[in-house]
DNA sequence: ATGGTAGTTTCACTA
């Protein structure tokens, strides 16, 4: 196969909206769809409905009303043992084979409202998680394994990466000590940050927007939560394309019903 | 400093 598409997406219910993924798919036209907040078990994901859309191949991570993910695809996926990442065991991250790439499907907590570890558990629990992530992503990276990491990682670490980075430096997502922690799992992991490898700052890149503005692109006061991070041996494929290759398909957040999420797509190169 | 919206576990919680 001459390229492959890869999508990371969450949508915030996959049983209230998988009508949005046919209905984007067809355009987008993914290979492999990564998803994030399913909000479901795995015995309610809707596999009918992503069979008849032209993705067969699933693999869940689900649990009860809230978080989980998913990997849909067209090629067949090899299941690959799952790593305890989460402190607290939630459905949060899972990891499958495709095509010989490894793909590392990731919901990172939000970490609520307050960025103290010491006040807002929620908050320790978002450090904490990034700390395992980072222990596990040094000794991957020992492998020389094809990897792709995407997810909803939760943190917008560049200045614009954000609408406004001084109004956010003290709120979660964009707060100092998450992107550094984000940024030592970057590191400690040796990834290429696809994204801004192909559309360098200043340029503004947002994937998220609030449910909370009533018109949000008017007041397009958005962050770039959304990421799509490769291993060494992908930095080839994955930049060949060119910023082309790389794509915020914000038009679905327009759509009735929208995620807060756009999906987000890389045209790899194989 | 506040409140705004959305989904599911629902008159409460997470995001």
């Amino acid at each position: 196969m001459a390229g492959l598409t890869l999508a990371t997406w969450n949508i915030n219910s996959v049983r209230l909206r998988h009508p949005h993924i046919a209905r984007w798919a067809d355009e987008a036209q993914p290979d492999v769809i990564c998803l994030q907040e399913i909000k479901c078990q795995p015995d309610q994901f809707p596999r009918k409905e992503f069979t008849a859309m032209g993705y067969p191949h699933v693999h869940v991570r689900g649990q009860k009303g809230m978080h989980g993910v998913a990997i849909a695809s067209r090629l067949p996926i090899e299941e690959l043992d799952d790593h305890k990442i989460c402190p607290r065991g939630e459905a949060r991250f899972q990891r499958v084979k495709i095509e010989g790439i490894e793909f590392q499907n990731f919901y990172i907590p939000a970490g609520g409202d307050e960025p103290d570890p010491e006040t807002n558990p929620r908050f320790k629990h978002k450090l904490d998680f990034l700390d395992a992530l980072e222990a596990y992503a040094r000794k991957r990276s020992m492998e020389d394994a094809d990897i792709v990491l995407v997810g909803d990682l939760n943190i917008a670490p560049r200045e614009h990466d954000v609408w406004s980075h001084k109004q956010l430096l003290k709120v979660v997502s964009h707060t100092p000590v998450e992107v550094d922690a984000l940024d030592r799992v970057l590191s400690a992991g040796d990834f290429i940050d696809v994204a801004r490898a192909l559309i360098p700052e200043p340029e503004k890149l947002y994937t998220w927007w609030s449910y909370r503005n009533r018109d949000w692109r008017k007041s397009n006061r958005g962050r770039r939560l959304d990421h799509i991070w490769v291993s060494p041996s992908l930095r080839g494929p994955a930049l060949a394309g060119g910023p082309g290759a790389f794509e915020i398909w914000e038009n679905t957040r327009d759509w009735e019903k929208p995620s807060d999420h756009a999906p987000v797509t890389l045209r790899l190169r194989v």
